[in-house]
DNA sequence: CTGACCAATTTGGCCAGACCAAACTTGAGG
DNA sequence: CCTCAAGTTTGGTCTGGCCAAATTGGTCAG
């Protein structure tokens, strides 16, 4: 249903990424993967322009040659999630850690050069935590709901397009786990109500604490939902992700 | 002498950025842009699929709309800084603080999961800044490869790629200012020595210190840059960044 | 006059076949 | 074995055309 290029980017992509094709390889020529895919050469090479702004292929006269993944652009996380039927789970907790760090910074921004109306949103946004009972659907849209406004006031640009980036192709590769995703929402509510006070107070040692305290309550959650996750579902027989190559 | 559809590309994109096409207009047909450029509406169409990879643009049946910039790509980024003579004050200073909170967060990571063959190899990064007399050059390379190293000891893939991207984007782009920039050594090296032995106490909240420390020296040489910068060069007319819209 | 509905037009998606210049491959000659 | 030139492959661009979806504009009922 969705569009040809899309198809034949995909296949490319997850090609590359399971290691069909070795770093520095050629592919096939656009000729070639036009009739392998039945397809026209144009919409072949709109598909390799997707894998070259992806920055999993070098595409250039004489050849498309394979790059290395670490030199790839940030929108191969989605990808690299997609693969299996759950999501990579090292990769899941080094986007978690990431993100923490991101919302921490967002709020430190934020404390230097917010305006008090900017900061009493975010305070706002901490309150449905600890003042209602939310349902599983409701927690994590005040969870985005929070990350948001955070990077909106710290009005960092950079910041607010690698958060962006990040959490949409985080959030839709999550839905696998969703299920199995128990949250604790006592502990949660108490360290919205540290993270509240701390903001108000524009410390920001104590925001960073807050936020690693909420980090290690989502790791501990997410790895539950894992191992939960894991029994219910056939034995996945998804590759590893290739090493981490050196430069 | 690039491409054509990169010509074409670019063009589009400094129009969108300059604020030519108002965030939810529809950019012009391909087959129009076509006759415009004097293109093939196949360049056109790669040019287009580059605007919206970028995320400066929706583009699908009926027309290709323009978005707003703070949904757009990481990506966005280099364009950004292209504009004008020099690179936006404010987006370089914001880039310098994500830039170094990602180097604090992988030392971190690094601390917590590299072997110490890695961690040496950081503190072996460190060690030009006060073992040796370094160049304006020298200097500046000395500083990516203790950020590379840094990142490849953390071996997180999503940090690696977001530093990568964000650092690849802006140095070419800080050119322009390369000639202003005059770097105090002296508190440089003291910071390096102070970064070394903290990595080899494994300290991570004196770490975090003597990398901020780092970033305010940075700030500091860059504003003295830009105010050099300025006198030297004719008044820019680059137009100022629209206000980075609410949600 | 307003709003819903339907046809004509515009627009992006895709296709077929072709030419050019740069890169790659190959083989002859040193 | 190495060097260099001819031939081949490959990406970049072009012309011209068809289709389906989205937009637009007009019509008609309320």
């Amino acid at each position: 249903m969705s569009a040809k290029h899309n198809q034949i980017a995909n296949h490319l992509i997850t090609d590359i990424l399971d290691g069909s094709y070795r770093v520095g390889e050629r592919l096939p020529s656009e000729r070639d993967l036009a009739s392998r895919f039945q397809a026209n050469r144009g919409a072949v090479r709109e598909a390799m322009k997707t894998l070259q702004q992806i920055g999993l292929a070098d595409i250039r006269p004489g050849g498309a040659r394979v790059k290395q993944r670490n030199q790839a652009s940030l929108d191969v996380i989605g990808h690299i999630l997609n693969r299996g039927e759950l999501p990579d789970r090292e990769v899941v907790d080094q986007i978690l850690i990431v993100i923490n760090n991101l919302l921490a910074l967002a709020v430190e921004q934020a404390i230097r050069v917010a305006s008090d109306e900017e900061m009493e949103a975010i305070c706002a946004a901490t309150r449905p935590f600890y003042q209602q009972q939310l349902g599983h659907l409701e927690h994590g849209l005040a969870r985005i709901n929070l990350l948001q406004t955070a990077m909106q006031a710290s009005k960092n640009l950079p910041l607010q397009l690698i958060a962006r980036s990040l959490f949409e192709q985080f959030a839709p590769n999550m839905e696998p786990l969703a299920d199995f995703v128990q949250t604790d929402h006592t502990t949660y509510a108490t360290y919205a109500k540290k993270l509240e006070d701390a903001l108000q107070a524009r410390d920001t040692d104590a925001v960073r604490e807050t936020i690693e305290a909420f980090a290690a309550l989502n790791r501990e959650s997410l790895i539950k939902a894992y191992t939960a996750a894991q029994s219910t579902t056939t034995h996945s027989t998804a590759q590893p992700l290739q090493e981490i190559a050196s430069s």
